[in-house]
DNA sequence: ATTGTCGATCTGGTATACCAAAATTGTTTG
DNA sequence: CAAACAATTTTGGTATACCAGATCGACAAT
């Protein structure tokens, strides 16, 4: 009995393995290997690895290995661009269109967020801010908005995620969200949107910096010229 | 020689065939038949399959035949709203990172559009205002935001197509064109956004009008609850 | 005549076998 | 000793065979 199919499971797991950086960014994903390793054939974890390609999370190369991406600060920065207009967009049609139920269950997840504060462990706080964030982009009631925000909240998961363990950031999150938060239950687009944009606007920055500092290596990920011999 | 896999060219027969109506929205697509039909295994038909299914194009269900996917007008509606929302940000940053020969190609694609207004298939019209559009996001120099708004003009294709089919839509388009260009080469992100907000604002309705009157039947795509007799 | 049930058949899902291109490595030669 | 070439091996791409679940029709019992 499966919730979801064999290669979408295969793909949960992968990118579980990718984002926590078990596979660390620019290893090979041999199909033949991993497909042994997860005691499965080679068509459904190809088709895993297609679907974290679509994601962005692997590269796809002709005739070669897939590699785990490794996106340059550039182009991570770029995505939160996106994902900050998409959220914000979220918010203003969340303010005008959302049912009271659903602005409801979004100030009641931060609520829970500043009560767990102290005592949870870092990933499971950061669930719960990505659960904030999705809740948001669900109250627009607009789907294909809901799509394509969750598909960037997804990629963005691993650089979110080295944010999210300088402490200090984690107490400015809780005001954001809280403003935010305010905003909505006021109905006011305008404020709510200013509130998120700052929010995300903070969230580049401290991005930027974090992965500046860790990641000094010069990386590039899509396609490289290659010289022949 | 192929310059993209097979299974991408397999994707791109079957994506005309969606978009142009020689495959109908609800019909079914069922692998075997279409890879004998196309002279190739299953292999690569089934992931041309996922590669539409992604776009949204095509509508997987467990354990059934896939089929064409026939969006409710909301759900078109819902995809302008973030489209438009990403081309507007896609013309402010062109605004302000665009280099200049860039600004120059989109001129000059406008005013090839125009031109060729007269003696041109409207297919063709209609492929070079695709690359207008793509033309900006490409010229905000933020390639994650090109991708995704790139997927959703994908997506939109066809309700572009039926919308652009009205003779008296396409003089506005030239006019509104002609003024997001003269915002860009301005540099003037504010003038350049609310142009590109109104263009495709008229877009929305001018689709949303098509769609109900085209198509009067209340069609919906996604899960649909299924009575036990 | 209608309805319930069983089974043939059709469909997608998975495993595997085969192929062609590319990397690597070992050997040979300058 | 180094560089280049060739064979082997490794890899992804494709085709196909097999399996399980679902659908739909036929037949039988009421």
């Amino acid at each position: 009995m499966s919730l979801s199919s064999l290669p979408e499971q295969i793909a949960d797991r992968l990118r579980r393995d990718i984002l926590r950086g078990d596979l660390a960014p620019g290893a090979a994903i041999k199909e033949r290997d991993k497909a042994a390793h997860e005691g499965v054939s080679r068509t459904p974890m190809r088709e895993a690895i297609r679907i974290l390609a679509r994601e962005g999370l692997v590269v796809l190369r002709p005739a070669r290995s897939p590699i785990v991406a490794d996106p340059s600060i550039k182009e991570v920065t770029d995505e939160l661009v996106v994902m900050c207009e998409l959220e914000v967009l979220s918010v203003r049609l969340a303010c005008l269109h959302a049912p009271d139920d659903a602005v409801e269950r979004i100030k009641s997840l931060n609520e829970q967020f500043g009560l767990e504060y102290a005592h949870r462990d870092m990933l499971d706080l950061f669930e719960m801010d990505m659960a904030f964030h999705r809740a948001i982009a669900a109250a627009s009631g607009n789907a294909a908005l809901e799509r394509t925000h969750g598909a960037y909240l997804a990629r963005l998961w691993r650089a979110r995620y080295l944010s999210a363990r300088e402490r200090r950031s984690r107490d400015r999150v809780l005001t954001q969200h809280g403003a935010i938060v305010d905003a909505l239950v006021a109905r006011d687009p305008d404020r709510a949107a200013i509130a998120t944009g700052a929010h995300l606007r903070d969230l580049v920055t401290n991005i930027t910096a974090v992965m500046a500092g860790e990641d000094n290596s010069a990386n590039e990920t899509e396609t490289r010229t290659r010289d022949t011999a």
